[in-house]
RNA sequence: GGUCCUGUGGAGCAGUCGGAGUGCUCGCCGCCCUGUCAAGGCGGAGGUCGCGGGUUCAAGUCCCGUCAGGACCGCCA
């Protein structure tokens, strides 16, 4: 066997402090250069953080001129402890070779605490502008907290599906979807997995997804995208709504201990303090988040401005970031949502608002083969197009539910984002398709 | 889809009552500086004021249109 025994480890920048003492080769972008006239500073960015490097050679010194910031390099030198070096070690009597040409620098500055740059300048240019520590910590904590989701669900005898992201009829009541052409054929991108997830509780009783949905609908606010990654989970064998929210605040809370355990970093960098998830999550009946939200007792739906209002609510009163509001009317639910059998125009379906942002929705769905033939003929709506899905339920389903997180909300009101596609590396809206 | 706001060198802004493309922070180029930390000092380059039309002796500035971007609302995760 071939090995290249004259080769040295790569060492990543957080690891130089283990070898003081020892030659080394790193390697990374050229974060910034500062250059002074017998001394110059090279500060290199890995995956993992940031390292020193000191040139004081004449012959290095004058290569390292031409290299740009964002260069791609690699250095080897040898680490030594010094108290003045940013991170109390520094690589020094370094060789510096580029593993690129000199790069063409973006348009904005990445070695600054922060990007100046706004948001539409900063998403045009989102290969460069996502290597900024601020940006890159928002998707290592959106990572950790599909690890974490993924970790809680599996402990609980959940099974990971994957289900079409093209569909021929569109799951949710009608209009907002893409439609696209398959071999000839209409198709849709898929609104949401829903249909898939249920049938597949026939098959495992625990199920979820992490994936992509595409929703073709007009929204034009910093809280929409037209394509984002649905957390789908769905289970059954559920006495009602409550088992599904019991599961779904362990969810939560896995999904915050992850990323308090693997972003840790990412979170120090975004100076955030992931919440403590109560061991009993505030819940208040539909009816009764109205009044709360001081709006009006016939009013369908919670506006944006309410379900600020109940976020600040749930903080005072039970000092919680999350709250769930239940009961939500049967009216604005789709047809295979579960109404409350003790008050039938309201649902066993629930939201979950966190810090005033609706973050989840979920319920019990119905179960019975002849509960979906009533509900779609309540709607209007012929069975024909959701024939294959609803056929299903003749052949056995237990009563079961649901959720659906939303990651790019979790994340963004975790983070204290302004708007998800700062969460979000190459969002898709309304106006963005590229890059 | 509705309402409102914003388009000024590469990035972010200011530009008052209409009076010469004026100004600020950063970047870029050149020179200087043994230890920088978002380095510092001196000098320089870089602009069809989004685009089109109008009013005016005179428009970055006022009016109309148009394109682009943003916020809120509707609706949703």
């Amino acid at each position: 066997m071939i090995k290249e025994v004259t080769a040295v480890q790569r060492i990543l920048s957080t690891q130089l402090s283990h070898q003081i003492g020892e030659s080394v080769r790193i390697a990374g972008w050229l974060h910034r250069r500062r250059l002074l006239k017998s001394v110059a500073f090279l500060i290199v960015r890995d995956a993992a953080g940031l390292a020193q490097v000191v040139v004081t050679d004449p012959t290095v010194r004058a290569a390292v001129e031409s290299l740009s910031e964002e260069t791609v390099v690699e250095v080897t030198g040898t680490v030594i402890a010094n108290p003045t070096a940013p991170a109390g070690v520094e690589v020094v009597e370094p060789a510096v070779r580029p593993l690129g040409p000199p790069a063409v620098p973006p348009p904005f500055d990445l070695y600054r605490p922060v990007l100046t740059a706004t948001l539409p300048t900063q998403l045009d240019h989102a290969p460069t502008a996502l290597r900024h520590p601020s940006r890159s910590a928002a998707l290592r904590i959106s990572a950790a907290a599909v690890a974490g989701f993924r970790a809680a669900l599996d402990a609980r005898d959940f099974v990971e599906i994957h289900t079409p992201k093209v569909v021929a009829s569109s799951t949710e009541s009608g209009a907002n979807v893409f439609a696209l052409d398959w071999f000839g054929r209409p198709a849709y991108l898929a609104q949401s997995p829903q249909f898939y997830k249920q049938l597949m509780v026939g098959v495992f009783e625990r199920v979820y997804e992490v994936g992509p949905v595409f929703r073709a609908e007009p929204h034009d606010t910093v809280r929409h995208l037209a394509q984002y990654t649905s957390l789908d989970v769905e289970l059954g064998f559920v006495a009602d709504h409550r088992d599904v929210m019991v599961v779904l605040r362990d969810t939560l809370a896995g999904m915050l201990g992850a990323v308090r355990a693997r972003a840790g970093a990412a979170l120090a960098t975004l100076g955030v303090e992931p919440p403590e998830v109560p061991a009993e999550i505030p819940a208040v009946h539909f009816t009764e988040a109205l009044k709360i939200a001081g709006a009006p007792a016939d009013e369908p739906d919670l506006a944006p401005a309410h379900e600020r209002a109940l976020g600040e609510w749930a903080c005072r009163e039970h000092g919680s970031d999350f709250l769930f509001v239940t009961g939500y009317p049967m009216a604005k639910r789709p047809f295979y949502t579960h109404p409350d059998p003790a008050r039938p125009a309201y649902s066993n379906g629930f939201d979950l608002l966190f810090r005033g942002m609706e973050l989840v929705t979920g319920g019990q769905r119905l179960h019975r083969y002849e509960d979906y033939l009533a509900a779609l003929a309540a709607r209007g709506e012929p069975v024909e197009p959701y024939a294959g899905y609803v056929d299903a339920f003749r052949h056995g389903m237990p009563p079961h539910g649901g959720f659906a997180i939303g990651l790019e909300r979790f994340v963004a009101r975790l983070t204290g984002a302004a708007n998800v596609r700062e969460v979000t590396a190459f969002p898709r809206d309304l106006h963005r398709l590229t890059p």
